[in-house]
Parts: structure tokens; sequence; C-alpha cells
DNA sequence: GCCGTTTTCGGCCCGACTGTTTTCAGTCG
């Protein structure tokens, strides 16, 4: 049973008590309660009475039904409610503009309990008359139907990114705008993104929603107000505009930018303090004089709150740390100094050693380590033993070369499905570093895959695991691992956890990043890179890192060189392995 | 259903857009 599981009942049940027309606070309990489950990383399932009520959010009842859903796989309070609401009503909740009251009055008054049966209807003509209902809002049920039957319901931000900036380009360059920033989940940088939200200010709003809703990307016009438009791009994407004047920039950009749980902590904050927060900025509420508004700043600071980054926005304890002066200081994008996954075309990679340090050097890096795949990665054409010696002879030669800038010799070795290790650890003590990975078995049972990890753990050489739960999103799901025996013996053994910054990969997650920083764990952000452009995947790495409360001591690759190799070394150290001196081959 | 240096009961964030309503309810973020 993973906390997912218990989430999605949560919200489940949050969605039919809608239907019902149930207390709205009661409601809102569930569904806070469902996100705060979601953002743990501890197993709910394992947890006591009085962990649970420790929980944000959850109180008596609330860890009671933790308890009765984790220990007997079914709620009866779920089941009560099945029975009164159809499973296909919440179904219908997902189309666009049909809410809860209105899929209510469809089934009371129509028996409709389903999409198809919706869209049936709707095609006949067989809704309108009823209450609020007239040929316009068959039309957009029937819009709505036909949007989620396209759309898919939400995109790796690797994918929406580029597209969200090159927008924010044109929309610079043609319409009348001061200010425009990304808003929403993309500039908080979670994994996965639903819809582009874009804040702009403007004195002519009207002339940026024609220019907005007029670009050549527009594939259709949801929505068209005087200060909020919604269109989908030829990709599919959702794009939400909203405009206000200049003085209002900062509270809009706060207010869009969410999440909407950390905007509704801050406004409940607010009203103690005499204030009302909204988009247009911060108000006295006795005179109804502004405070503020022009800069996101002001909101933070009238409420004597440090400025939380976007990433931390998600009502998971940044108020709190904000309010006792104690938020991290997080590690940026410029404090990267290296990348330490990168693949050459001694395996599957596109470019040579001397093109990649070539790229490397342009982004200001001091390092990267080449890491290849191992042999047992045939299909990545991965180096035998006799290879891998040939291609530390190379870089070592490179290396002799270079002048500030060092390439790290390293590998990325198959971890068995027996747990053993690709290369035999005489190879691999000839490494300046060794990152390892699964790449088969997925389906082993949790144990079994936990058993792998820890074994490549316990292997002195081993200094790296590289995405370590195989997880690409949206199309396969993480392998099951113990995390807390997992993260445990990485601290235990000195190993570091790959945050891959691959768009598709963010393996380790941000929860889980969070998690190993307490246990003080060292993270490193690497790309993966195979080819080329894949270095600029980096800032997604960096987004889960923030994401995670890093701050730059937490990554190995934002160390220099030498501090580096230090770093390296002290698990060979550790293990009596290695002594204080330079007994790795390249190093200096 | 949760929660409390104003409260163990009575609060619980705020506004835009749409379509239908002639003053507003529903939906969304």
């Amino acid at each position: 049973m993973k906390n997912q599981d218990v989430a999605k009942v949560f919200n489940e049940i949050a969605e039919m008590l809608e239907i019902k027309g149930d207390n709205p606070f009661r409601i809102r309990a569930y569904r806070r309660a469902a996100q705060n489950i979601e953002g743990l990383a501890d197993d709910i399932s394992g947890m006591k009475e009085e962990e649970l009520k420790g929980i944000p959010g959850i109180g008596r009842d609330l860890a009671d039904k933790i308890k009765e859903y984790t220990t007997t796989g079914s709620l009866q309070f779920l089941e009560d409610l099945k029975r009164e609401v159809p499973p296909g009503l919440l179904e219908m909740l997902s189309v666009p503009g049909l809410g809860p009251k209105t899929a209510r009055m469809l089934f009371d008054k129509l028996k409709v309990s389903s999409i198809d049966a919706l869209e049936g209807l709707a095609k006949k003509g067989g809704l309108r008359g009823l209450p609020g209902i007239k040929a316009r809002t068959e039309e957009n049920l029937l819009k709505g139907i036909e949007l989620i039957k396209r759309r898919s319901d939400r995109f790796p931000i690797g994918r929406v990114l580029p597209v969200a900036e090159d927008l924010l380009k044109k929309l610079r360059e043609n319409a009348p705008v001061k200010d425009i920033s990304l808003a929403g989940s993309l500039r908080r940088w979670k994994d996965t993104i639903k819809d582009i939200d874009i804040i702009a200010a403007s004195n002519n709003a009207a002339k940026v929603m024609r220019a907005f809703t007029h670009l050549p990307d527009v594939k259709e016009v949801i929505m068209s107000g005087q200060t909020k438009s919604s269109i989908i791009t030829r990709e599919g994407i959702q794009v939400d505009l909203r405009v206000v004047e200049e003085d209002s920039f900062g509270s809009a950009l706060a207010y869009f930018t969410g999440s909407k749980e950390h905007n509704v902590r801050l406004r409940e904050l607010a009203v103690k303090k005499g204030l009302k927060i909204n988009e247009y900025g911060v108000f006295d509420l006795k005179t109804g004089k502004k405070i503020g508004g022009k800069k996101e700043t002001d909101i933070y600071g009238s409420l004597g709150l440090d400025f939380i980054p976007p990433e931390l926005r998600e009502d998971s304890g940044e108020i709190n740390e904000s309010l006792e002066k104690r938020l991290p200081d997080l590690v940026n994008l410029k404090d990267i100094k290296g990348d330490l996954h990168v693949h050459s075309k001694y395996s599957d990679g596109s470019h040579t050693i001397e093109e990649l340090i070539d790229e490397a050097k342009k982004r200001g890096y001091q390092y990267i380590a080449i890491t290849d795949h191992s042999k047992g990665l045939g299909i990545a054409r991965g180096l035998s033993i006799e290879q891998l010696l040939e291609q530390s002879k190379q870089i070592k030669s490179i290396n002799n070369r270079l002048r500030n800038f060092m390439v790290l010799s390293g590998a990325e070795v198959d971890i068995r499905s027996d747990g053993a290790i690709d290369y035999p650890d005489e190879v691999l003590k000839k490494l300046d570093i060794v990152v390892a990975s699964i790449h088969s078995g997925f389906r082993q049972p949790k144990e079994q895959i936990t058993m792998r990890l820890v074994s490549a753990m316990k292997n002195p050489h081993v200094s790296i695991i590289a995405h370590p739960t195989g997880r690409l999103i949206g199309e396969r799901e993480a392998y099951e691992i113990d995390f807390d025996e997992f993260l445990t013996v990485a601290k235990h053994t000195g190993t570091a956890v790959e945050i891959n910054a691959y768009p598709l990969r963010l393996d380790l997650s941000d929860i889980y990043t969070r998690k190993a920083k307490g246990m003080g764990i060292r993270l490193a952000v690497s790309t993966d890179t195979h080819v080329m452009n894949q270095f600029d995947f980096m800032r997604y790495g960096v987004g889960i890192a923030r994401r995670g409360w890093l701050e730059k001591e937490d990554l190995l690759n934002t160390y220099d060189y030498k501090a580096l190799l230090k770093l390296l070394r002290s698990k060979l150290i550790r293990a009596g392995i290695a002594g204080g001196g330079n007994d790795r081959k390249s190093a200096l």
C-alpha cells in the first residue's frame, strides 16, 4: 500500500462528498490530507496513530481511516459513498466546465452517470431545458469532452518549458508588456506540468489579450476575458495568461505561482494580521488601503516572512521555516561545477570525449566524468574491460594537455539482477568515479531490488547510485524499493545518490531528495548526457534539487575538482581501502 | 474534518469568467 493509494482514496472521497453537496470545509480537509500524504517521503502504512496525527491536516478521524484502509485494504466510509455516488459521476468531473453541482443534477434528473452517456445526450440536444442549461452549455460540454479525449493529463516539464519560453519571447516581442513571467507549477519546477501559466504587467490588457489569442501557436481559444485568457497550443498544452497593472505585478505573480495550498496559508496568515491578500496586492482590512503588491517580496515582507523561493511553495513547512528565518539557501544552476554522468562515443553517446569537453567548458564547468556503460549492457554497446582501460588511458593523456579542466575517468556499471557489479574491483579501483545503476529486472520484488542497490552501495568503489528508482515519467513506473533501507545504507556507506536530470527521469524525485538531505546523504545532479544538447537538462535536475530543499554543500558537483576527489575518496578511506593520499589514477 | 499566544467551538482565502440568471451560481485556479 503506497501513500499515493491513500491520497487517491481521500481525493475520491472529496469528490463524492462534493457531488453530495457536503460541507465544503470537510471536503477541503480530505483534499488537504491527501496532498500532505502524497508529499510524504515516509511510508504511511507503517505509522502509528500518534505519528499519523502528527501529519498536518490529519486528526483523529482521518488517522483512523488511514489505519483502516492500510490494514484491511478497504474503507467502509468509501464503500458507503460509492453506493450513493456512481463511479461514472467522478469520471464526469474530469470534463472541463462540468462540476459537482451539474454532475449531480444530470444524474438526478436524467440518470446520466458516464461521459459516454453525457456525450450521447448532448449531441441529441437532450440536456437543454434542464435548469441552467441551454444549447450553449451543451456545446461547451461537448467541447470539454473532446478536450479530455485529446489531451493527456500532465506533461513532463522538459516538454513544456521550451514551449513556454518560446511563448514568453513572442509575447515580449509582440505585446505591450512592461514585465512578464512564467508562473504556476512551471515556475515551481514541478516534474510534471498540467498547463502553462503566464503573468504579465501592462496598462493595455486588451491589446495583450489580442496578441496572445492570435499567436501562430494557438490552436484553440478556450476562454477570452478582459484580463484573463486561455488557449490550447498546437502541442495540445493549455496556456493561461493573466494581465494586471504594473503595481500589482508582484502580487499577481505570487498568486498565480501558487501552489494553491501555499496561497491559502498566506491569506490565512494575512487575515490574522488584519490584512487581505489578493492578486492586486496586500491591503489593510480596516482601511482598505493598499500596502504593497508591485514586488513579490511585498507579499512576504508584509507578513513578516523571508522571501520563499517558488520551488518551496508547496505548504510543506516552508511558511513556518520562513517565519523562523530558517529557510535553506537553495543551490543555483551557477553553483554547478561539473557533470558526473556523461556518455561518450565509446558506448551509446554521440560525441568524442574532446567534443564533450569543449561543450562542458562553454558552460563554465571545471570537470566532467565520462561514465560509459559497462559490458553487461550489450544494447548500449557497453565497454569490455579492455576498452574501459583503453579509454582510461586516453583520458589520462587528455588531462595532461588540459588547463583548468579535468576529466574524471569513470563508468556507469550495471547492477546485475543478483546484485553483482559488472566490473571486478581490480578494474573499478582504477577509476576516479563509479556510477552504478539498474537496467534490468524492473519487476523483481521490492526486497530483491533493494538488495541489489544495497549490495552495490556496499562495494567501496561505487561512488554514486544513478537514477535510483528507474522511473520514466508517463512511460514506466518506478520499480519498488525500500527507501528507508536504501537511504540508510547510502548514509552508512557514504554512497552518494544521483538526481538524474533527464526530464523523463528526474530520479530521485523531489520528495525523496528532501528526505535524503534530512538524513545527511550527499547527492549529485547529473544529466546522463548522450547527445550534446542534453547538457541543458542540468536545470531540470537543479529544479528538483531546489524542490528538495538542497543547498550548495549537499551536492557533490558544486565542489571544485580537488574537493570533489577528496569527497569521492572518503568512501574508500572509510572502508579502509585507501589512505589519505592520491590512490586513484588520474588524481592530481 | 481540522485546528487553536485571540478560540476545544466556531471559524476555515479570494477573485475572474461564463452562461444563465435580471443579480447570480457554478466552475476554475
